[in-house]
This record gives structure tokens, C-alpha cells and sequence, in this order.
DNA sequence: TCGTTATTTAGATTTATTCTAAATATAGAT
DNA sequence: ATCTATATTTAGAATAAATCTAAATAACGA
């Protein structure tokens, strides 16, 4: 009865889709883990208690969610796909020190900024994905700064 | 003597990476084909013409021109990464019916949209990626409206 | 309850990526 | 030019990730 469950039932509502007890599981994990877990990672948390789902579930009810729009793929270095509950709106950041993919508090794109560019698209969403330093990787070490040859200045924003 | 292979050379001496036959091949053809491809994709092009580069060689490449900057992996959908030159900036665009990966004219992020919400992070660089219905898909079909539970309005920006 | 359709399952299969250790090429110093 | 230290390349084996299969089960509306 917490808060959580209620918005997930919502949600399974709002999307049409049969809310099944595995996929119920994998979206409940991914809401309460902000950690971006691999599809091997959701196995073996939802596997911990019951229900028990097979690996090809998952796979199946992260791409079925995914469609839906409560989770999104997020964009990871290294092989194995990461997931994210979608259920609010944020943007990521990613740390090109350490891998992390944090999320950050959302914010609207100005209209003005993106407009003419995007010339007829239908745009149904978007985010921005940051890189560069994580917090942790700042007192850790030195950070390297990004060296792309049109990028001449030091800060970006 | 085009264009192109002068600014690839200077790209290369501007990060400091070894300008390898086969590591040049990489970068020249994701410099010349905007499609977004795959490690596979890159293999059997380069491979069409000398030099020959192996599977490895190809990832050892994506991996070292990735961290220098000069190529960013794209998300996708789908389990293949893609890779994509980034000698220019710009944003990225994933058209949800077919899957197709577009580039988007860079601009930049408005400095007082962001600011608060970093959190002291060093960004050292970001891209904005939309999703919807590219000119393509809205000619041909039927556009999905997007309907994530917190997405009330239609049009987004 | 029944019938229809979506979902789940375990395991095999396919596809993607990394690893290995020896051979080669590169850049800079001599 | 030659040498040396280091980075890169290679083919193929090994690992990891994701998908497929066909039969069994669960969900939904009538």
C-alpha cells in the first residue's frame, strides 16, 4: 500500500498493459533502484523472491515497458543494455571517469532553442545527456577535460 | 586531397592518437556515412577496400577514438552499438517507428536552463536526444502520440 | 465458466563483444 | 638511417548478451 505501489498500478493503467506479476517486478525494481541495472542485474533482483522470472521475461517485459514509455534504455559505455524507470521526467549524466549514469532533476528545453532545427519532426519526448565529472570522481582525481577539436573553450555552460 | 582527410589528420593531431591505416578507416567512414553504424557495419565496409582490419581491431578503434572524442556511441535500440563521427556537435534525433538515428543541427543549451541542477559537476560536454515520428514515418503512417503517465499535453516544445 | 489472446518458461541458438599471445608498426631518440 | 620502447594489429577462441522456440500458463472480457 505504500505510495510506490499505488503509482505503479497507475501507470500500468494508464498504458494499457496487463499488469503480470513479472512485469510487475521489473518495473518495481527499476523504480526503487535509481542504479540503471542490465538486464542480467533486474534477473537476478527479481529472481531474490518470488515471483520468479525467467531471463527471457525480462528481456520481454523490459522491451514491452520500454514501448510503453515507463522505461527507457539509457545510453551506458560497455556492452549490456542499462534501463531506467521513466515514470517522472529527468535527464542523465553520465560520468566519463567512472560510468556512472546519474539522473538529473528535469528541466524544459527553452522552445526558442530547438524549433527551427528540428524542421517538421514530430517530437513526443527528449532528454539531455550530460558527460563529463561525476561529484565523487572530482575529489577522487584529476579530471580529464574533453578534447573534441571544435570544443576550443574550457567550461560548457 | 579533400576536404575531409586534411580535417580528419588534423583531428587526429589534435587529440594525440596514432593515425593507424586501420584506425583512420574507421574514423573516415564514420565521417562519411551519417547512418550511425554498427562495430559489424564498420568491419565489412573498411574491409571492402585495404587495409584489412580485424573484428578487434575495429572495437580496439571504436574504443580509443570514443575516449578521444572523436566518435560517441549513439543509443539505439536494438542490441549492436552504433557509432557516430563527432567532428561537429550536434544533437541526435530516434525516430520511434523505424528506428532510424538523425542527426539534428547543433545549438546551444541555453546557460540559464541548466546551471542550478549540475550540482558542481564538470560537464564537459552534453547532446540533446529527441524521440518521435521523423518526416518519413509521419507521411507514410499513423503517429503514436507519446503517453508516458506524467506527459499530459500534446505537442512538446 | 469459457474462449481468446497475451504472457511465461527453460534451454538452445544466434549475435555481439572481449580476450589472448605472438607479430608488426609507430614515434622519437640516437 | 637505425634502434628502442611502446602501441597496435591479428585470427581465432572464449565469453557475454540477447533472441528464438514451442509448449504450458495466466489474464481478460463475454
Amino acid at each position: 500500500m505504500s505510495k510506490l505501489s499505488t503509482e505503479l498500478e497507475q501507470a500500468f493503467e494508464t498504458v494499457a498493459l496487463r499488469p503480470t506479476a513479472q512485469r510487475y517486478a521489473v518495473l518495481e525494481f527499476l523504480a526503487r533502484h535509481s542504479v540503471h541495472a542490465t538486464a542480467e542485474e533486474i534477473f537476478l533482483a527479481v529472481n531474490r523472491k518470488d515471483p520468479r522470472a525467467s531471463r527471457a521475461t525480462v528481456y520481454n517485459n523490459l522491451r514491452s515497458l520500454e514501448k510503453a514509455g515507463l522505461v527507457r534504455e539509457v545510453s551506458s559505455q560497455g556492452k549490456a543494455a542499462r534501463y531506467d524507470a521513466n515514470l517522472h521526467r529527468h535527464h542523465h549524466f553520465i560520468c566519463e571517469q567512472c560510468g556512472k549514469v546519474e539522473d538529473i532533476s528535469w528541466f524544459d528545453l527553452p522552445v526558442s532553442a530547438a524549433g527551427a532545427v528540428l524542421a517538421g519532426r514530430d517530437v513526443s519526448n527528449y532528454e539531455i545527456v550530460f558527460r563529463g565529472a561525476c561529484l565523487g570522481c572530482l575529489k577522487t582525481g584529476a579530471a580529464t577535460a574533453g578534447s573534441r577539436p571544435d570544443n576550443k573553450s574550457g567550461g560548457l555552460l
